[in-house]
DNA sequence: CCTACCGATCGGTAGG
DNA sequence: CCTACCGATCGGTAGG
């Protein structure tokens, strides 16, 4: 009973990593202090290590949670059966859902994994670089099948990452469009450009 | 004669602020600290401060520096009797050779602004968002002129200015592409997208 | 979960 | 440009 009311609830652990993603998307992860944390969720500074072990730990756990998802939805894409184009589409909207709906999560992770220390660093540089290769092998299969143009991947790949980005700190603020229609710009903006 | 040399040599200064756009892209602002960038010039961390008057000023100075750049460049472009589509491609231009030429004060800018504090930080947004209006209104303009396809012009100049700023990261460690074939790759990918 | 506290380090100053 | 130093604040611990 106790159980199952809180794996409904929110732990306090969970409600500490929140708080602390909203929070060092702010104000960066290194002017963000454990007493700021603590004002957001209540309660001392020296209170919060009775739930998480180091500031550190917090950031980890943020990178790789969603470095982790990033992953699981690429291995669904790689195997699927579809074209290029479809995959490419579905990666848009994957970026798309998770720099609107975790924004905080994406945030972080994107502009503080550099704070990382090693083992942390090396793994989540390599889980990056793992995914940013099988995107790669999508856009130069496409490039082979004719479905892309010829054009250099890696400059593509990077621009297309980069350009969704911004999502981030715009969708906080400007929710008047919904996601769908962010999407469906995104991918038009990407697949055809914006000459007529 | 010595005010001639002086002019030609670099300051003391302008090494200072320089060293601390490398140091500040590598850590971050917060992270870097006087200590770091003194070791970096060869002196005493007390002894910038006769040549700056805080670690805030070297962050106003580059973020300035840069903002007013694009400031003048797009007062240039704005008043041209060119297409738009001639316009938005200066434009790219200019963004790809900031962000390779300048990678460090690019990084600087776009990443650590926030830690401006008032006035500094109303003078710099007010900049940003002129900037941002007057690059709107080229692509507006497009629009209307039939150039560029019907879309929201919002989303993709975001996309756009995101879309370049990676090479302030990437181009730093590779550097085996020439800036000519970076803009035309980008230009491409921006006016036509990635499909056949 | 709090009070009380610690060693380390920060940006910056005084004085030469 | 350096030595010597300062008040503030940091992440984190001890003990209850």
């Amino acid at each position: 009973m106790l159980e199952s009311i809180q794996s409904i609830n929110k732990s306090r652990k969970d409600i500490i990593v929140e708080e602390a993603a909203t929070l060092i998307m702010e104000k960066g992860y290194v002017a963000t202090t454990m007493r700021d944390l603590a004002g957001r969720v209540g309660i001392e500074a020296a209170s919060l290590y009775n739930h998480i072990k180091s500031k550190e730990q917090i950031l980890g756990e943020i990178c790789f949670s969603l470095a982790n998802k990033f992953t699981t939805e690429m291995a669904i894409i790689e195997v699927s059966n579809e074209t290029s184009i479809e995959k490419i589409k579905k990666l848009i909207k994957l970026h798309v859902n998770v720099n609107t709906e975790s924004a905080s999560l994406a945030s972080v992770m994107n502009d503080e994994w550099r704070h990382l220390s090693e083992p942390e660093l090396s793994s989540f540089l390599a889980l990056r670089e793992s995914y940013e290769n099988k995107f790669l092998i999508i856009l130069n299969e496409g490039i082979i099948n004719h479905e892309f143009r010829a054009m250099d991947s890696k400059i593509t790949l990077y621009s297309m990452l980069s350009s969704i980005r911004w999502l981030q700190h715009w969708y906080t603020n400007e929710r008047e469009m919904s996601i769908e229609n962010i999407q469906e710009n995104l991918i038009k903006l990407l697949l055809q450009g914006i000459t007529i």
